[in-house]
RNA sequence: CGCGGGGUGGAGCAGUCUGGAAGCUCGUCGGGCUCAUAACCCGAAGGUCGCAGGUUCAAAUCCUGCUCCCGCAACCA
């Protein structure tokens, strides 16, 4: 009987359509998957969407639809890119799917019921006229951080999870489990960040929105994202938290590999597995935190043009292709980097040249002195042993890659093969055998060696580029070749393709000025305010007379401004934008009678007034004629 | 002193835990070959392994200090 493995990704959040980067984990996960399926295991892989949330209920009231009808949308735009990129999973589970809601309910009122959860307050101070919560860390010198009131102790109703009641059982786990969190770096951060430190009971329903799950015997709140989003992994296997699970659930869990991002490790190594004590539940047997694939330069941004959409890359390279790089590309810890030079430059050389060419030239030389089919004359000479060699010694190196979760290393071991084979063909030169009528069975014999060889390598590829895999096989059955090679990769001129990248993304040029003035800023409208209201404000021209960065912090900058006769200590978040030399010597708007508050610890007494672009760049507001200090502006 | 990651030939990375002749892929240059998608094979150039100290017979690797970049956390009054 096989062995099974259940591995899930974690499910991808719908508030919009997924980039090249939420993408590549569904990849990955469908490469392990596959591998593992080759392996002879008996495999269940699980993805789906997370749905709920205050973020999707403002997006889709922007949108002008339910937030129903939002995620429907965006869950299904996601499952077409999974499936687009050809991945293999076996359940596609929705955070919004009735069974998983209902036993959502059944796991918060078990937890409920034997202590876990706890209704509480949120035992923060609540500061009435933001209507914001701050705990004692965020307070300045004991008052609001936003507005520098007074502020009382709050009571927000909300429950809580007692996750300190499991800590020492968690920490013991993962120190008897050394391979439970990947790669191992992680394992300290989480340690050292969260668990000795001493674990906060985490907040598990909110009253603050309504779309996510209701918690039944408390309607007025909504299940609060984890507890939600993590238990889909056993609420997708039918687990039952009155007892009566699925034979599936009983088969597959604990889960074998939870294949997730960076960001999210303290959830699935921490709460998750608390949760799952708390409900008799054993531990999953691995999470893996992957790291990010990023655009070249920096962050991406729509108005660089450089947002890469996973379906607009296959448009270009197609699906085989675009899961080559982010497989192979992808570092084991650290961050990859994705941009459409790279990706040409790696179709070009690695699947053009090295895989399709070989596939090709194989073909075709077959077809020419052969006819198209060829058997094992078994005319052998020293140069077949180390291809032999490499051939039969690739699966194993692959095989060690794949359970170290080294899936770009399995890869090129895949293709080590492929350049062995180009070198094959160097050294046995078929081209001149072919002259010589006394070495047909020797010519015959190499290419019934590359065939085989190659083939090898194309079963090995099944679970990193399926289509391409079974292209090759088809061309190669069993000595019999196709009569015309197809083209596997097509080559690509990295110009032409920047040029129709250009004409799918046209830069906005922040060069060019008349599309700097087009730019339209649309800030969110505030309420109408009285005449009174206006006035209660004084703005006055401020001259600076010194500047200093704060240190410990990156983006403030502290200021002395001349304001008539007295002098006010300002700091501003402009650091970025402006030098403390820049500053000095400028004259300034400035708000002069704003609370005086603590920011990094410094006092400010006022604001300078800054305007705003769309990228975030600030520009001072100065008087158009030179002003004294002091003048008032109104 | 908030937490963490990183700085290795032109590009992207490995190597750092467990010191011991600087490695891989791409690109460049030279040569070979012609079955093949101007592809393939061979060879070469190119790096003071961020900077400065220290430990050692020996440091990319260990220790100390510094600097720059990137996430997160924060206060962008």
């Amino acid at each position: 009987m096989k062995e099974k493995y259940y591995i899930t990704t974690a499910i991808a959040y719908t508030s919009g359509k997924p980039h090249i980067g939420n993408t590549y984990e569904i990849v990955l996960a469908d490469a392990i998957a596959r591998y593992k399926r080759s392996q002879g295991y008996d495999v269940f892989f699980q993805t789906g969407t997370d749905e709920h949330g205050q973020k999707i209920e403002l997006k889709a009231g922007e949108a002008g639809v339910t937030p129903k009808e939002f995620v429907d949308d965006v869950s299904a735009e996601i499952k077409r890119i999974w499936d687009l990129m050809d991945t293999s999973y076996d359940k596609f589970i929705r955070t919004t799917d009735e069974d998983h809601e209902r036993q959502v309910q059944k796991i918060f009122k078990k937890l409920y019921d034997q202590g876990d959860i706890y209704k509480g307050y949120y035992e923060g101070m609540y500061c009435t006229p933001c209507e914001s919560f701050f705990t004692e860390s965020q307070l300045v010198d004991g008052k609001c951080p936003d507005c520098g009131r007074e502020v009382q102790p709050a009571k927000e109703e909300a429950y809580f999870f007692k996750m300190s009641k499991y800590a020492d059982r968690l920490i013991e786990y993962i120190n008897e489990h050394p391979e439970f969190i990947q790669p191992v770096s992680r394992k300290n951060e989480m340690m050292n960040n969260f668990l000795l430190p001493g674990l906060q009971d985490l907040c598990v329903s909110r009253t603050s929105f309504k779309w996510g799950v209701p918690v039944d015997f408390d309607p007025k709140h909504v299940t609060y994202v984890w507890l939600d989003a993590l238990t889909n992994y056993i609420t997708g296997i039918g687990y039952d938290a009155d007892g009566s699970s699925t034979e599936q659930f009983e088969k597959l869990w604990p889960a074998d590999l939870h294949l997730i991002g960076k960001d999210i490790i303290r959830f699935h190594t921490i709460y998750w597995p608390i949760f799952l004590m708390a409900l008799g539940l054993p531990l999953p047997k691995q999470v893996f935190g992957h790291p990010w694939l990023l655009q070249g330069d920096g962050k991406m941004s729509k108005s660089k043009g450089n947002v890469l959409y996973a379906d607009e890359l296959v448009d270009f390279f197609g699906v085989d292709a675009v899961r080559y790089f982010v497989l192979h590309e992808m570092p084991f810890e650290n961050d990859g980097v994705i941009t459409w030079e790279l990706m040409v430059e790696r179709l070009n050389s690695d699947l053009a040249n090295t895989l399709g060419n070989l596939v090709n030239r194989t073909v075709s030389m077959t077809n020419k002195y052969f006819g198209g089919t060829v058997t094992d004359k078994n005319v052998t000479e020293d140069v077949d042993a180390d291809l032999k060699a490499v051939t039969e010694n690739t699966p194993k190196m692959v095989e060690e890659k794949m359970d170290r979760l080294r899936v770009a290393d399995a890869i090129t071991e895949i293709f080590n093969l492929f350049k062995r084979c180009n070198k094959y063909i160097d050294e046995t030169m078929p081209w001149l055998l072919a002259k010589d009528e006394a070495k047909k069975d020797r010519l015959e014999t190499v290419l019934w060696n590359l065939i085989h060889s190659i083939s090898a390598g194309a079963e090995l590829l099944e679970s990193f580029m399926p289509s391409t895999s079974r292209k090759i096989l088809e061309q190669f059955g069993g000595g019999h070749v196709t009569d015309k090679p197809e083209i596997l990769f097509q080559r690509l001129d990295i110009e032409e393709v920047m040029k129709k990248v250009e004409e799918l993304h046209p830069h906005t040029e922040e060069t060019s000025e008349e599309k700097k003035e087009e730019t339209i800023i649309d800030i969110e409208g505030k309420p109408e305010i009285t005449f009174d209201q206006f006035g209660a404000m004084q703005f006055q021209v401020g001259e600076i007379i010194a500047c200093e960065e704060v240190k410990k912090s990156k983006k403030l900058l502290c200021s002395q401004v001349k304001i008539g006769s007295q002098v006010k200590q300002i700091v501003s978040g402009i650091k970025a934008h402006y030098t403390p030399e820049e500053m000095v010597g400028k004259k300034v708007m400035v708000l002069v009678n704003l609370k005086p508050a603590k920011l990094a610890g410094v006092l400010s007494e006022g604001m300078l007034l800054c305007a705003e672009d769309d990228k975030g760049n600030l520009a001072l507001v100065v008087p158009e004629k030179d002003m004294p200090a002091g003048a008032e502006i109104c």
